[in-house]
DNA sequence: TGCATTTCTTAACAATTGTTATCGTCTGCC
DNA sequence: GGCAGACGATAACAATTGTTAAGAAATGCA
């Protein structure tokens, strides 16, 4: 809930604006970690400037999955909202400013919002658009090379290229840094 | 929805039973499809006997990502809720006994069911299972050697390594048919 | 400005995977 | 039973990626 999906659905926004009393503000350097691998999640987040990574540690080496920019929503989604201990880490890549919603308001707000069923709907349309995009994100590791993926985001995702350190975009895309240095020099020809 | 996590919850099966009727039976010989790459999904399945794999044409090859098999629900669910082309195809494997619904019976059954609240939830968490679930097959194939993924495969998913050709799972771990065939070998030391 | 840290590139070599082709085995089916 | 097609193993070679190490370039901050 309240993720990078929610900017598509206006009418959704205009409903959490209504509590947006709810809501902390903090400004954060970068490499501030907001949630720690094996902790239970407590807070959404909502970006306001900055960038984030969501990563895990794996045989020593640390590897990101994701990347979060302005006015996304980001929380370890299954630790969030079934109370576990989340799989993941949160963390500043660029300095941040970062609104966050304690997960008691939270539950609060989606009670409010769930009797409403237009509402209903669109957050149904974002868990689904959620599932769709880790669908297609698993379809194109089984099915294209490193250097396609790495062609498609920046077609895609031109901002991961331009704001995030290569080597975060590396494990990203399932690869070494030395790897992905290697495929930006055969690019270039 | 009706997908493959259905069999979790007892409570919505049994909700789900009450509409039997609606409900088509058919047995099928492997390899038919069921649902073709391009077309506008009008059916839901349901598993009685036999397998599935849902696949797709990349270059000339095609590439399997999905493997179902009996009581799991299998749709491409982007194409069947928002009546779009299906980015894949959906077919038997071995021979099948599946039961579908029509889009329109489904749609009725699901208005109905969106206003039990208890029920809301249990296909809230359905969603939010498949979305994790993809979730953690994006985490693991970044993460984890091509030999990783099949011996991986081999504790959590046995009847697929079991009942499934080999070079469908090749490229359901991203791989050749002929570097399985490898790996294989490798593990038998 | 200057320094320490981070980030990126490159090299050399090892390991893995892809490609193409061949061959043996298995399977379903008439 | 016999046949065609599907399936899997293996070989030889090419291409890609991983590993380790060293050094250059960029960045952040005191």
């Amino acid at each position: 809930m309240f993720n990078h999906f929610v900017k598509q659905f206006p009418q959704l926004q205009k409903q959490l604006d209504k509590y947006a009393a709810y809501y902390h503000r903090i400004e954060v350097p970068a490499k501030t970690i907001l949630l720690r691998e094996g902790e239970i999640s407590r807070r959404a987040f909502i970006i306001e400037q900055g960038s984030l990574r969501a990563w895990f540690t794996n045989k020593g080496k640390d590897i990101t999955f994701q990347f979060f920019f302005e006015k996304e929503g980001v929380s370890s989604i299954e630790s969030f909202r079934r109370v576990k201990p989340s799989l993941y880490s949160i963390e500043t890549v660029e300095p941040c400013v970062v609104k966050y919603i304690h997960k008691k308001d939270a539950d609060m707000i989606m009670k409010d919002l769930e009797n409403i069923p237009e509402i209903r709907e669109q957050l149904n349309d974002i868990l689904l658009d959620r599932q769709l995009n880790y669908m297609s994100h698993f379809m194109s590791l089984i099915r294209d090379t490193p250097k396609e993926r790495y062609l498609n985001l920046i077609k895609e995702k031109p901002q991961i290229i331009k704001r995030i350190p290569q080597h975060y975009i590396a494990s990203y895309l399932g690869i070494t840094a030395v790897s992905l240095s290697r495929i930006r020099n055969a690019i270039l020809k």
